[in-house]
DNA sequence: AACTATTCATAACT
DNA sequence: TAGTTATGAATAGTT
């Protein structure tokens, strides 16, 4: 729809290419918006153009995190569980050479004489809970190794970060989903930030991200009217 | 667009709800899909209907989890960390709980006296590892609780599941983006398909999920040929 | 950034 | 539930 039929491929100019997108983009969100609207669905539209920059629509009343719980609830996709059970395992195997350990004491209290079989033991165990170990690091290194370059963004989007944990906080609670997070878990969202106002303060700050939470689309919403 | 302008707003009737969110979540998906391809962008796009059904784009090579991990180190953002923070906390702990029993044993098999209040900061610590537990449980099945009458659910998706991480998996992959997961973290990826063409087996078979993974809009784009 | 000739998406209708 | 069409919206090319 313009002056003539366009064919759907990549298209080579690289200005036309980056006028396309911005047009079409803020299309496709208006829509994104308006669908939220209409028919009362929830809607998140992530996109990255080909420079990297990244652009966000989201319904309101949702957070990123919030929406991709939902989708993991909805496919029956659970991406964090196979964490939990490293995790688990790593406490059952510290638990099980926890007690062991009492154990011995318990014996040598009684006067049993040690055996050197159970140092070895313990080493052993301690080995494995240390390659247990590495195997988590690599895990957490492979997630935010590329952020390494990234301080400066990471502490100017950390007020909108805190925004958005407060947002999920509330609309969370608000629906009565009983949250249970391990202590501190969301305590970063009580610094910095204590309503969903905050939301509104923090846009758009972020040289690299832009947000566009349904029902604050404000400018568009007038100059359509 | 249509016969006369509409309002903004929800769309009362159900039906008409129903049927103008099916219509517009196509022309959304076309969008897109159009954007992916002229402006070689990524563009993920998840909606819930007011019954919760699911839909989704996602532009080609790329995977749900891959796209997430994309969002969480271009915003600067680490949803996982704080849980493998606890985790090595939760280690950091026990290691040195060892020691100390360790330390304690060598103590007493140089004749040294056991003493109680060894014991006692054993125990607490114990504790402190006990309620860590409790905690990282009640996240874990906070997360997946509501997937108990899911399970049905859950098979039937397993298979695409496998097919997208083989996605995620090679898309990675072909761009040399070191993979290094804890061991056996892709495990199910390599079982039930085993090249990317296996999406194509596989999409659309659940119930509540609508795959349109770009690329393969077949239908849509001869319409519009 | 604006403008406008066109094509496109879709609201109402069938 | 699916197909048709009159109408308003989105946008490609231009300024």
């Amino acid at each position: 729809m313009g002056r003539g039929k366009i064919e759907i491929k990549r298209i080579e100019n690289a200005t036309n290419r980056q006028v396309t997108y911005s047009k079409r983009r803020n299309g496709i969100f208006k829509k994104a918006q308006e669908l939220t609207v209409l028919c009362d669905a929830k809607v998140s539209l992530i996109m990255f153009s080909t420079t990297g920059k990244l652009h966000e629509f989201l319904s309101p009343n949702m957070s990123t995190k919030g929406f991709f719980d939902l989708y993991q609830k909805t496919t029956g996709t659970d991406l964090w569980s196979s964490h939990y059970e490293k995790m688990q395992e790593n406490y059952r195997r510290l638990k099980e050479m926890s007690k062991k350990l009492r154990r011995e004491l318990s014996r040598q209290r009684m006067g049993g004489d040690l055996d050197d079989l159970n140092i070895k033991a313990l080493q052993a165990l301690e080995a494995k809970m240390d390659s247990s170990l590495v195997a988590i690091r690599q895990r957490k290194y492979h997630v935010i190794k590329t952020q390494t370059g990234t301080q400066k963004k990471k502490v100017r989007n950390l007020e909108e970060r805190h925004a958005n944990l407060v947002f999920d906080l509330e609309a969370k609670l608000e629906h009565g989903d009983g949250i249970v997070e391990g202590e501190g878990y969301y305590n970063e969202a009580a610094h910095g930030a204590s309503s969903l106002h905050a939301l509104r303060l923090y846009q758009n700050h972020h040289p690299n991200l832009v947000l566009h939470h349904g029902g604050r689309f404000g400018s568009n919403d007038l100059r359509l009217a």
